[in-house]
DNA sequence: TGTATAATATATCAGTCTGATATATTATAC
DNA sequence: GTATAATATATCAGACTGATATATTATACA
């Protein structure tokens, strides 16, 4: 019961606001929930199958597009599983950098390896910002259009504070190792 | 050439400052480095073996303790795999936090349920900032003991002003949640 | 009009890693 | 004396990634 699969809830997440297709939700991976959350064809695929099996979800071809098209939609009790999901407490949140695995070694290579993986980082950071930001005032506007903005503008709240922060840290981090006091 | 195992890069990193048990390793996982990286003993025990099959690491018995121990060290081409590894650029730097996926999704639910989300997230890093801050006290003290310390700090900062715009970002949240804008 | 390239779309698989579990010994608390 | 915690190694089913294969349709541009 407490270990429902992630995939599974993730799908059936994005299938609860509106009907998908197998690419459409990698679509939405990589854009929407990619500063939060990922998730490969190799999961995605046969998840949806299962999920299909288990009356979760359901399949129908499109037959208007010319391009075969398997259009996936939540069913009830999907929408049931999805909700229990929301509702049990969160079981893992998930840091995994390498950047600062490689700077918690970095005394083996020096100073200059270390500032040139810290240079990069804040590379990421900056050329994400601005995608944040644009997603903050679009939501903003729209806060009233649809209860669901309210959520999603949390979660890029979250994505501008941190990244905010990193790039704070980068400078902190260059003044330390190059020796600034 | 560019795919080395991350679990292999991890426990060499670890051997690179003093020699361990695989009990060892983990302990230091689920310690120093859990604020940015995790494994389990699933991969652990059987990297350890595979890294001395390929003469990265070397395997002796403890004859000292009564206990059966299994100390590993590192050798010199594992120094080298390592160093090559650390000045390779990041592949992926991954954050995975169910707390916002379930954020995402809240409309489905509702504000209560969303607010115990935040709550929930705010105790755990209400718990974990101490640590930390601890860390950060201890190693400015010995930074000029061991060069690798300044390498540490770096990390242990990065975590307390994450952790420190969290709790912002908490306050933030539930005052959007609750509507007072 | 042809054609190269990008985008759409589904699917599979080897290999990595987790979370759980098993097993056994030694140290500590009460 | 004994229950419990800590130390220590090991294995495995199942989840997920990253890569790859395959095919169709849309777009750019010559």
């Amino acid at each position: 019961m407490a270990n429902e699969k992630k995939i599974d809830c993730v799908i059936l997440g994005l299938l609860s606001h509106e009907e998908l297709t197998g690419y459409e939700i990698k679509k939405r991976m990589d854009t929407t929930l990619k500063y939060f959350w990922s998730a490969s064809y190799g999961s995605i695929y046969p998840a949806l199958n299962d999920l299909v099996h288990r009356g979760l979800a359901a399949k129908r071809e499109d037959t208007n597009s010319k391009r075969k098209k398997l259009i996936y939609t939540i069913t009830e009790p999907g929408r049931d599983y999805l909700k229990k999901w929301l509702s049990l407490p969160v079981e893992k949140d998930e840091l995994r950098y390498e950047t600062l695995l490689k700077l918690f070694f970095g005394s083996e290579k020096g100073e200059e390896q270390a500032l040139n993986h810290i240079e990069a980082f804040k590379k990421k950071a900056e050329k994400e910002l601005p995608y944040l930001l644009h997603a903050e005032t679009i939501l903003k506007e729209s806060l009233h259009d649809d209860i669901a903005h309210k959520y999603y503008l949390l979660t890029v709240e979250f994505g501008i504070k941190t990244y905010q922060t990193y790039l704070e840290w980068c400078k902190e981090a260059k003044k330390l190792l190059t020796g600034g006091q």
